[in-house]
RNA sequence: GCGCCGGUAGCUCAGUGGAUAGAGCAUCAGUCUUCGGAACUGAGGGCCGGGGGUUCGAAUCCCUCCCGGCGCACCA
């Protein structure tokens, strides 16, 4: 919308340069017009003089006019109060001329000279004022290449982690390898690169029956392993056991740290790295868990049953009580992290975000309750919870096959078919809360509907133009057609988005705003006057998107 | 059963208690011409799942019901 300009019929001819424009702005003046009439009409009955005083609560007596723009519309961007007044122009004059305030004249220069003089830093703030924060994202089991799942964890965090630096917080980025020795899910990797190990030696086959194994990663990346460690090891291994854990063990720590550089070769590939892989091994190891444990008992936060030793978590909010050391003296998956989210404090992070997937929705209450347990603020920590993603290819849904280990892979699956950008975009079409479908198909084609294409071909007309060597004497006054007016405001909304983004933990907003960008960019093309104001204004648009590309990590290519 | 997350235009989805609830696609109309896809301009299309409540004001907050997804381990 435009900033409270609007042309009478009367007028529409002799201002603007073409009939088909007229009738636009003609329809949309006269439906505005009413509305406001219609809405005035309902307002005034509908609040009399009682109402009450919106900045000194209730008072009784108070005879303040109700202001329909009190809150909403001063409060906006910088040039919104004169929105305002536009306004009621249009409500209670009725035809108003072409009209542009000079306020609005004055914010709209003030607006792109901010966003041309502070260049790269526009957009950045200082209101995280330094607060350290570590964002954990992606964490999962050594045990496969990351999925399409952690391609989104990947986007989101690391997009998150990106407009917590530009808002001033320090920030960490880390991934939690879960390999600890007690982990289920590892021993039975361990098992399974073991199992195929004996097939590729050509072993008899250690299972009897066609039925494979319901402990049993299936996944070919499982047979590359088992094949590298065989060419490296040939028959060491032959005559393990496989139902010794020890066997597990050996077989999950030469599988680890291959599985590790594939992730992280993964993540790469989505131009995602990370400050810190930490081991949840290492807590273990420093001897962190235990004292975690018994950190807890001495504060009285714990009790004996069934063998096992538990967390009163539901002293804390969590609907359950938690074991923290099993009865077979192995602690439990919370003990780890327990110690994981204490040492995080002790690192000096002021906040904890974690960035985990809906199915660990009924995680987060436990993980507070340890922490408070602890005796931390659980507030403390954040967790962005985010909803399943799925890919469509043409036209239907891909379904994860056996030989892929059952899931999605970010790589071959995602990345692969559209690249780095378009992956990242995708991966943040959607509010995390949403279930997200990405269409390949789609991000593929090279129009207005691929969002990618759309935002990175507006980039690219916008570059067209020489930057001007100042602005100091450049005549904004004759930026005043809609398209302008739109693109300038949008453009000055840019740092209140970010900064909202980040308060909000909501990566989303950011390519929401690039395609609403974008989408303002090709109406000026058409009949654009060269005019230093013009440039400017192209200037401060290329400077805006290229902000929010690097925001975004995504690139800002000149030509498409 | 309990908990969390969704339900907004034909479709996929944005939307910070505040202006006439927006975008893309789809549909329809028009414009341009490099006759190749397209691009551009506009239009139509909404009981914001239902019902209560709070408020001057609710898609937004509260209660309740319905529908869908997910979770409810001595797995991680």
């Amino acid at each position: 919308m435009a900033i409270g300009r609007r042309i009478p019929p009367i007028l529409a001819g002799d201002t603007a340069s073409d009939g088909q424009t007229d009738r636009k702005r003609d329809s949309r003046r006269a439906s505005s017009a009413g509305a406001a009439r219609r809405r005035s009409g309902r307002q005034n009955p509908g609040h009399p003089s009682g109402a009450p005083d919106l900045e000194h609560g209730t008072g009784a007596g108070s005879d303040r006019i109700f202001d329909p723009g009190r809150r909403g519309c001063f409060s906006r961007a910088s040039m919104a109060g004169n929105r305002t007044i536009a306004r009621y122009y249009l409500t209670f004059a009725g035809e108003i001329k072409d009209f542009m305030s000079n306020e609005q004249l004055a914010a709209m220069a003030a607006a792109l000279r901010r966003i041309v003089t502070e260049g790269d830093a526009y957009g950045r703030s200082n209101e995280g004022a330094d607060q350290k924060v570590i964002v954990e994202f992606v964490s999962s089991n050594p045990n496969g290449p990351i999925t399409v799942a952690g391609g989104r964890s990947a986007a989101i965090g690391d997009v998150l982690a990106s407009l917590l630096e530009a808002t001033g917080h320090s920030v960490t980025r880390e991934y939690y390898i879960n390999d600890a020795l007690s982990s289920e899910q590892m021993i039975n990797f361990g098992k399974s690169v073991f199992y195929r190990y004996l097939e590729i030696q050509g072993s008899a086959s250690p299972i009897e029956g066609d039925e494979p194994p319901d402990w049993l990663y299936e996944g070919d990346y499982v047979t590359a392993i088992a094949r590298e460690i065989a060419a490296s090891r040939g028959g060491e291994f032959e005559g393990a056991d496989l139902d010794d854990p020890q066997t597990a063990y050996t077989f999950r720590a030469l599988s680890q740290e291959r599985m590790i550089a594939r992730q992280k070769a993964d993540l790469e590939a989505l131009d995602v790295r990370f400050d810190n892989w930490y081991t949840e091994s290492s807590l273990h190891d420093a001897g962190l868990v235990s004292a975690v444990v018994q950190n807890l008992t001495e504060r009285g936060h714990t009790f004996e049953k069934d063998g096992a030793l538990w967390l009163r978590s539901t002293a804390f909010g969590d609907d359950k009580d938690r074991v923290l050391v099993r009865a077979n003296g192995v602690a439990s998956y919370i003990a780890g992290d327990a110690a994981y989210h204490k040492d995080k404090f002790d690192r000096g992070f002021d906040k904890a975000v974690n960035v985990w997937s809906a199915d660990h929705a009924g995680y987060v209450a436990r993980t507070k309750a340890v922490v408070a347990a602890l005796g931390y603020d659980p507030s403390r920590i954040d967790v962005l919870l985010y909803e399943r993603v799925r890919i469509v290819k043409d036209g239907e849904l891909i379904q994860p096959s056996l030989h892929g280990g059952g899931a999605l892979e970010l790589k071959s699956d995602v990345i692969d078919e559209i690249g780095a950008d378009a992956a990242r975009i995708f991966f943040l079409l959607r509010a995390p809360e949403t279930a997200l479908d990405i269409d390949l198909d789609r991000a593929r084609k090279a129009d207005g509907d691929n969002p990618v294409y759309a935002a990175q071909s507006a980039y690219a007309r916008v570059l067209k133009t020489e930057p001007v060597a100042s602005i100091d004497d450049t005549d904004f006054s004759l930026l005043t057609s809609e398209s302008e007016t739109s693109l300038i405001e949008k453009l000055s909304a840019f740092p209140g988005e970010v900064s909202l983004a980040a308060r909000e933990r909501a990566p989303h907003r950011l390519v929401q705003y690039v395609r609403d960008l974008a989408a303002l960019v090709p109406s000026l093309d058409a009949g654009a006057e060269v005019s230093a104001a013009r440039t400017v204004l192209l200037d401060a648009t290329r400077i805006v998107f290229k902000n929010a590309f690097a925001l975004l990590g995504v690139s800002a290519p000149e030509r498409m």
